[in-house]
DNA sequence: TTATAATATGAATATATATTCATATATTAA
DNA sequence: TTAATATATGAATATATATTCATATTATAA
């Protein structure tokens, strides 16, 4: 790989150095790729879910979200981790919530974007 | 795993019920994982934030994204695959831009959420 | 203080996939 | 038609991680 047969080089170039300058540096960008990679996996994704509901105890969460007791456990350890969901014990219950609204808003979108995948590809 | 010492056993069954029903089915629930999966990889979240700035051949890419020409490759394919991403030939190039809105709004959602997740854990 | 329920966890396995390396394909120029 | 540039791709390797299974931990009730 050399260069320079592309039409637009000069702003081209530009645009490759405004894109390196405004690129998330290191540590931000695994946080926002971690926050994705959490809700990139159905069986997690079920889980944040279900929990759109609001708090409820892991119980209920394994009968919203399907799988097996231990796997649900995993991956609400793997969530709380990556602060998507919180926790807090209540008697022999841990009940679990979501931890930012935000997290509503990007299933929202991406729920969106989904949708336009339906069409045609270039 | 038995059940019913939860405290709210009664509104739970409930919410637990909500989300199985309103549970995004089988296919729609992958296409919106795999959209964050490809979301989720640094190396290609670079090449997505790259082509922020417009469309670009991939010479220009791989210097606004780093990594090689052949991973770049490689994943502008996963990328286009996963519908982020469309191209064209122009001439010697091809020439790669965002095939959707949608990405724009998520990743800003997911760079939002990010910043909170720097306080502390529950 | 023993039994039961609720949840968590370590180890093992299986699977997915990012990167590298070498090379192929396609386009243009000489 | 040969050379050079731009991009793509197959195979191999390495790494990450989801699930399962068995068992541990914690809390309550009998």
């Amino acid at each position: 790989m050399k260069k320079e047969t592309c039409n637009h080089a000069a702003e081209h170039e530009q645009a490759a150095q405004k894109a390196k300058e405004g690129m998330l540096l290191g540590e931000n960008m695994e946080k926002v790729c971690n926050l994705f990679k959490l809700l990139s996996e159905p069986s997690r994704m079920k889980i944040v879910m279900t929990l759109l509901q609001g708090e409820l105890c892991v119980y209920h969460i394994v009968e919203g979200a399907g799988g097996t007791q231990s796997a649900v456990s995993h991956q609400l350890r793997v969530l709380k981790d990556g602060g998507v969901v919180k926790s807090r014990r209540d008697g022999q219950n841990i009940l679990y919530s979501l931890r930012d609204e935000h997290i509503v808003k990007i299933i929202e979108m991406g729920a969106a974007h989904s949708a336009c995948l339906l069409g045609e590809r270039s």
